[in-house]
DNA sequence: GTCTATAGGTGGATAGAC
DNA sequence: GTCTATCCACCTATAGAC
């Protein structure tokens, strides 16, 4: 097969792609069907066909990262067995996100949060959930492993970790300065992975 | 004086309070004129009077946001001498904001900033600056006084802590639960308040 | 599955009377 | 300083032709 032309993707999947980075840098309420119209010549109507209402369009967008983000956890399962380098991955995908100029999905939706439909809210909670999840066990394997030094609860530094990752993309996409959120990421990672201050 | 009626606050001011709070709750995209006019009983041109713009509301809202803030650290410089009194006085500011379930108004307007006008912008940027200064002023006070060990510059440390407590005010306020963002400012604040790890 | 056309509502903002 | 009335652009959403 020649590396030539990427997969095409179907209808709704590029309507999913458009209205989950206007989410990421705009907010929820900071888009419109007008948007993702005109992006992909189309018009306000036909999207209605594929994504009845904003909120199932909101719906569907959580839904889709959330299996993203799932498999992406997945995967830095099955690459690494070290679970120093799987918090680097994790982390790393984050940075990602913010260096495409973006903010987590779902950070961003807890921020319009008091405005959204409760299915929404709910896979909003649902993500935070994953990840904290997630966190909270390769946290608990590097202990277990002596590679991974706590001061307390597995799930207790997860859910903070996690936090503090989102209001550092949050702070550094206000300086437009992905350094910003790479410099809080060693001082919140690095203190976990060595084995004492250095 | 009798300690009746609270001070009668003027027609600009009881506009800025109900919109501070419904940009904290609801984002900056996320309220109208309409929304402030049907709580204050008055018309949507009546508030145009005061503030003859979106824009320009918010800019205001910003420079009273930061000037309040302002004075409540100077309040705690002038009330505390100790490094970790000082830091806990200011953690306390953001969780009294989380207990009346908003967030810190400028981590919601970071949230919306690629939508912002650029004044905002900027004011949003100086609101983090004056936070970041002022905690890394305190923690070097505590490092020359020996009550704070700190891993590192303490401008980094002071833009990690302030970073970390807006993303566990937005994590904590999607489950309404404040324990959730106390807990993890104890993860945060702990580790350099302590002479060393319990 | 995409279009035209439109409904019904709300957005920020203005003119001019009082 | 607050009101009524209004503008126009935009919003989400639907009906019905193709």
């Amino acid at each position: 097969m020649p590396p030539t032309s990427p997969p095409p993707s179907s209808t709704p999947q590029r309507i999913l792609d458009v209205a989950e980075r206007l989410v990421q840098t705009q907010g929820f309420n900071g888009f419109s069907y007008a948007d993702i119209a005109s992006e992909l010549h189309v018009t306000k109507a036909s999207l209605h066909y594929h994504f009845a209402t904003k909120a199932a369009l909101g719906t569907e967008l959580i839904a889709r990262y959330h299996d993203t983000f799932q498999r992406a956890l997945d995967g830095i399962d099955a690459d690494e067995r070290d679970a120093r380098r799987k918090l680097r991955r994790y982390v790393d995908l984050y940075a990602g996100v913010l260096r495409k100029d973006r903010l987590c999905l779902c950070g961003m939706l807890a921020s319009d949060f008091a405005t959204l439909p409760r299915p929404m809210k709910d896979a909003v909670r649902r993500f935070f959930d994953l990840n904290e999840r997630w966190v909270a066990r390769v946290l608990e394997e590097g202990r277990k492993a002596r590679t991974v030094r706590l001061g307390g609860a597995a799930a207790e530094v997860a859910r903070t970790l996690v936090a503090a990752l989102e209001g550092a993309m949050l702070v550094a996409r206000s300086y437009g300065d992905v350094s910003r959120f790479e410099a809080a990421l060693e001082r919140l990672v690095t203190p976990l992975v060595t084995r004492q201050r250095s």
